[in-house]
DNA sequence: GAACGTGATGTGACCGTTCACAAAGCGTGG
DNA sequence: CCACGCTTTGTGAACGGTCACATCACGTTC
């Protein structure tokens, strides 16, 4: 028997090292190869593979081998056609280039890599109807068994009610649209933001906004707004910016002109930074003439000049959480948890009382 | 016919509106459901999957209305099985968090997606052999089909070129392994900025580096020493840093103890922020005291204070090209391209000639 | 009108794995 | 000594597609 078996690799070794150079694709080796060559059924084989108790130590250590052996690797694909379980968790992005998706992310794929689940990431470029769609259909068709959605603006949830999704999914931000989501307060952030502001003493307060469809924009103004209205100040229009840096700067350049203002809350640290390289160039100190607020806390925030009081939030434990709120319902449990995180006002030297003239 | 397809349509929906509450999962459709309700035979439908020419108008339009109607979407797995492709292209990456990996991984998705590649993305937390080894096996286990490296240090190179890949592979490093690499040229963009200090005039630069055993921040800093040793300038020992802006800020607090150079040039944006924050709190200006140049331009960097010279890299063309490089490879064609692209030396206002004293 | 080519469609086998069930091996008690 | 249960292993049939090949209808040509 054993010579049988080391016949036959012996065979397959030679072939693949033959002089007659057929272009054909080496097989990659499957189960039925190890079995044979580990003089077993290639049932067992799978029973060693999926960790079946009832196996015989020595039968399960000389699969084991072979497996090692002849670099055998299970095919995914297989396996997901037959348990129609793929294993893998589909993400639905969209600008995945911002510092939180990001840090998300890569907490999401940490969590999920230890439950021994894996990620698909499809990453929509627009926010229009079709890209959401084919992006969601790729994704289901990948035969996903959960979904988590960070894409931020409010038309991907329309989208998403409409099409009926049948997996259990969660999102990254805070919808009203009774779907499972798991994300960092924003109003409150923003609410803490404002509050900093208003308890040095500021009585005119810029906001600069991201987009207005992005679900975190809207709810950071809807905090700015709340706060301005309780401390009875004056309500000003908030400026609509893209988050870049770039726009901060010439909203600046613009908002400057007027300086009507003594303090301004930016929906993101970028659009803080762009708006303080304004204040430079025309000549205002920070916090001396105007007192700046960012939010997300970016590593660089500390940093800037001066270094930006800010919003943190825990992006790494939004993504943990959503996974496990995930997990627990794909185990069939009701999952209670249905958090909010709440974020934490960083206060450096940005901020400021206002000059009192 | 007709009567009889809709028959069986209806029949499908009463089952799963029933009373009977069974528990049991509502099967997805499949090609069989959907020749079934068409009238055609499954090959049929496959045929229009795969848009085969041999196909009459009028049945591939049935087809399609099927699908359409009962929301069939074709099982990737089923697909990836029988033909052994499965149109995914796995990505090794280290680090997602930073700006230039996530760039180019935008890049690269958005051009795997117009070539009707998805990706598959795994992202090793520490650079140790198993950690390397088992993102690989886990990418390998998917059928990928061919595989972008990321991730920057050296050692992933060792791991993968001791295991013997089969798929084509590109990484987005330098390296002197004779695989495939599309990358930017570090070690030029190093001596453009290291060059240009020198036009300025400066004779003492100090080089903050990357990591030691990042590919990038070795390339860097020998393009730094090479074109230092070419001006016959003083060699300083670079300092090793870890890329953050923290580094930056504390390693500058310390090198300015001494503070017997004009001018620096770190290997990344973030680490020159960092540094010019603590120039800042000992009362240094730039570029009036210190020449500082970084590396990438991170769109902030123009934002910084002040403004950033820098080393531009073009992260997305890097992606594109290596997929395009990929897929060649894939349709058998031999690739030529082995490309380097030079980066770019942004001028701003954080480099100047030093004060003669 | 038989032979033939061609466009359109159908049939069986197979990809590599797991599942349900069957069966073999083996000690044990009546 | 045989029925019984337990552990360990084996067998057929899926899963949902694609591929190679067979078949069918239909016009065209000689």
């Amino acid at each position: 028997m054993v010579i049988d078996v080391w016949n036959v690799t012996v065979h397959i070794a030679d072939e693949s090292g033959s002089t007659r150079m057929e272009p054909e694709r080496v097989r990659a080796p499957n189960i039925r190869d190890v079995a044979r060559l580990a003089g077993v059924s290639y049932q067992t084989v799978s029973r060693v593979l999926n960790e079946s108790p009832s196996i015989k130590d020595s039968t399960k250590q000389r699969v084991l081998d072979v497996i090692n052996e002849i670099g055998y690797r299970p095919n995914q694909a297989a396996r997901a056609l037959v348990t129609s379980k793929s294993r893998t968790i589909g993400v639905l992005s969209q600008q995945t280039a911002f510092y939180g998706p990001t840090t998300s992310i890569t907490a999401i794929e940490q969590a999920a890599k230890e439950a021994g689940y894996r990620l698909s990431i499809t990453n929509i470029s627009s926010g229009d109807y079709s890209a959401i769609k084919s992006g969601v259909d790729y994704l289901l068709s990948q035969s996903i068994e959960a979904l988590v959605v960070i894409a931020p603006q409010v038309r991907v949830f329309e989208v998403l009610s409409e099409l009926s999704i049948t997996v259990p999914f969660v999102t990254l931000q805070t919808t009203d649209l009774g779907v499972h989501s798991m994300s960092v307060d924003q109003t409150a952030g923003a609410r803490l933001a404002t509050r900093h502001l208003i308890d040095l003493g500021h009585t005119e307060i810029m906001h600069i906004s991201g987009p207005q469809d992005w679900i975190e924009a809207e709810a950071r103004m809807q905090g700015f707004l709340e706060e301005v209205a309780l401390a009875d100040l004056r309500t000003r229009a908030p400026i609509l910016g893209d988050w870049s840096a770039h726009f901060g700067y010439y909203a600046g350049l613009e908002l400057l002109r007027y300086r009507d203002f003594t303090a301004v809350f930016a929906s993101n640290d970028q659009m803080a930074l762009g708006f303080m390289h304004a204040c430079r160039e025309v000549g205002l100190s920070i916090p001396g003439d105007i007192s700046v607020v960012g939010f997300d806390d970016i590593p660089e925030a500390a940093h800037f000049f001066p270094p930006l009081t800010t919003v943190r939030q825990n992006f790494p434990e939004i993504g943990r959480r959503a996974i496990s709120l995930l997990l627990a319902e794909l185990r069939g449990e009701t999952p209670v948890e249905h958090g909010q995180i709440l974020p934490e006002l960083i206060i450096r030297e940005s901020s400021a009382a206002p000059v009192t003239r």
